[in-house]
RNA sequence: GGUCCGGUGGCAGAGUGGUUAUGCAGUGGAUUGCAAAUCCAUGUACGGGGGUUCGAUUCCCUCCCGGACCUCCA
């Protein structure tokens, strides 16, 4: 079986056929360093680590290359270092450590490679003067624009013509340019701006610039998939496209485009205006990362994502029942490594359809549930986590997973237990009531079933 | 104005030209000392109007509603 992936680019499904089987390489556009990183942020983060993943399944580990950038220079954090009186470094290095922090809490891999923009002006450098000489791009006003006049294909992944974007046009174009849809390549830096010096003046690279030029010297001309928020499509795609095949020589750029949508807190786009910048580290403090995760994962990465604290618990709910079959299935051991289900796999296949996936775990549950013998036991372990491992969930001892999150003494919990058990035994029930009531109070939910008793944490 | 994407049962959210999505919540039952968990059962869902078709939520047209992008900002 073969993936099938939606293609921004054609705009239809296609099935997946790397360009080679042994070397299947993958770039997604990462942060841009100058604030804490939210939920949006994370949301492609999650999408493509289920994709590599799942590429990484299916090719071998070994065969999949996956580069994620960060992108460390840009006026935003400009904007930042200069209000705090500090270089940029302080501020890219300190989002850099949070994004780490916050999207490893998701369960999110790191990439093979992640390059950054600073580590590759040189090689934005060298891919201008390709430009130019090609005839692709010109140097004016100490900035050196991209001449999309040059390159006939311009505007085919975001759908538009050249008149259209034109037409729309609502803010004035610079005065150096030759035509208003030329973009920056490389920008002169004045007033203390970061800056490296170039044979056009000091000066610092278009943003466009940064993921042709780290593409090239990581993954090589041609990539098999690139992928982003689907705000990236247009300018920034359709911007990488032309320099990256102007300076090939037409070469194919991207095989394969995709891109997910966005997240919207409680039905509303996600803005400082509104207010409602959703933090992905106050979420760590409301539910666990998996369930952070799940809640990402529950719709499919093309559509919007309604977030709200209601799809958080119902993640962590959703989860938590997956939790309490694999605890079921705890005195069962695995002789060899978990494989994922057919039907599970199947859905990731079919353009990482991963609320599909989802509903194939509630099958796998049930399944699990209601296993007889040993080896339905078994199986229906090592396909839960066999799964799991693809979607990046169940991670987790179960009984772990229960317990974290709230401040309770697990040994007191156990003597309680043991004290409502042997209370139980002499039919005293008031007395086993009255201890379940009281832990129930404090959070604690006591769980009885053929292989003992058990507890969890209620939020 | 241009381009694109959506509108599915109480909620979340897949999918399909004719057969149960799934989960949560609800209801009934089994189990349990009682619970919890689990299992079983259960709901005239597919924005409006046309059309194509033996048959459309699923294809086409149209209308309404919502969202995204439309450049130097990344």
């Amino acid at each position: 079986m073969a993936i099938t992936i939606y293609n921004s680019y054609s705009g239809e499904r296609e099935v997946f056929v790397p360009h080679d089987s042994k070397r299947v390489t993958v770039y997604v556009c990462g942060p841009t360093v100058y604030n804490n990183a939210h939920i949006g942020n994370a949301r492609p983060a999650v999408v493509f680590d289920v994709l590599v993943r799942l590429l990484r399944h299916l090719y071998g580990s070994k065969h999949v290359i996956y580069a994620r950038n960060i992108t460390d220079v840009d006026d935003k954090i400009n904007a930042a270092a200069t209000s705090e009186g500090v270089p940029i470094s302080t501020i890219t290095e300190r989002y850099i450590k949070i994004y780490h922090r916050d999207v490893a809490a998701l369960g999110v891999l790191p990439p093979n490679f992640e390059p950054r923009a600073t580590d590759h002006i040189e090689e934005m450098k060298l891919m201008i003067e390709r430009l130019i000489s090609k005839g692709h791009a010109y140097a004016s006003g100490g900035h050196v624009l991209f001449d999309v006049s040059s390159y006939p294909e311009y505007g085919a992944l975001s759908k538009c013509n050249q008149d259209e974007i034109i037409a729309g046009a609502r803010v004035e174009v610079a005065p150096y340019k030759k035509n208003p849809s030329d973009f920056v390549l490389w920008k002169p830096s004045v007033d203390g701006q970061p800056g490296w010096a170039s044979i056009w003046g000091v000066g610092r690279p278009g943003w466009h610039l940064e993921c042709s030029a780290m593409i090239e010297s990581h993954l090589g001309e041609t990539i098999d998939i690139h992928a982003g928020g689907r705000d990236l499509l247009f300018p920034h795609h359709e911007n990488e496209i032309a320099q990256s095949v102007c300076a090939h020589d037409g070469k194919t750029f991207a095989r394969y485009w995709m891109h997910n949508g966005f997240v919207n807190i409680d039905h509303e786009k996600m803005s400082k205006s509104v207010g409602n910048i959703t933090l992905v580290s106050d979420l760590l403090d409301e539910a666990p990362g998996e369930a952070i995760r799940y809640a990402l994962l529950s719709a499919h990465y093309r559509q919007p994502l309604s977030w709200s604290s209601a799809s958080l618990s119902l993640a962590r709910r959703n989860l938590d029942r997956i939790y309490e079959a694999l605890r079921l299935l705890e005195d069962v051991r695995l002789e060899a490594s978990p494989i994922p289900a057919p039907t599970v796999l199947a859905a990731l296949e079919d353009d990482l359809n991963t609320p599909k996936a989802m509903a194939e775990m509630a099958a796998l549950v049930r399944l699990a549930n209601t296993a007889q013998d040993e080896r339905a036991r078994r199986e229906a372990k090592s396909s839960l986590i066999g799964s799991g491992a693809l979607l990046g969930i169940l991670e987790h001892d179960p009984t772990k997973w229960f317990a974290q999150g709230v401040e309770v003494d697990t040994n007191e919990i156990d003597e309680l237990i043991e004290a409502r058990n042997s209370a139980r035994e002499a039919k005293d029930y008031k007395k086993a009531d009255q201890i379940r009531d009281d832990l129930n109070a404090r959070g604690v939910v006591i769980e009885d079933s053929n292989l003992g008793t058990t507890w969890r944490i209620t939020k």
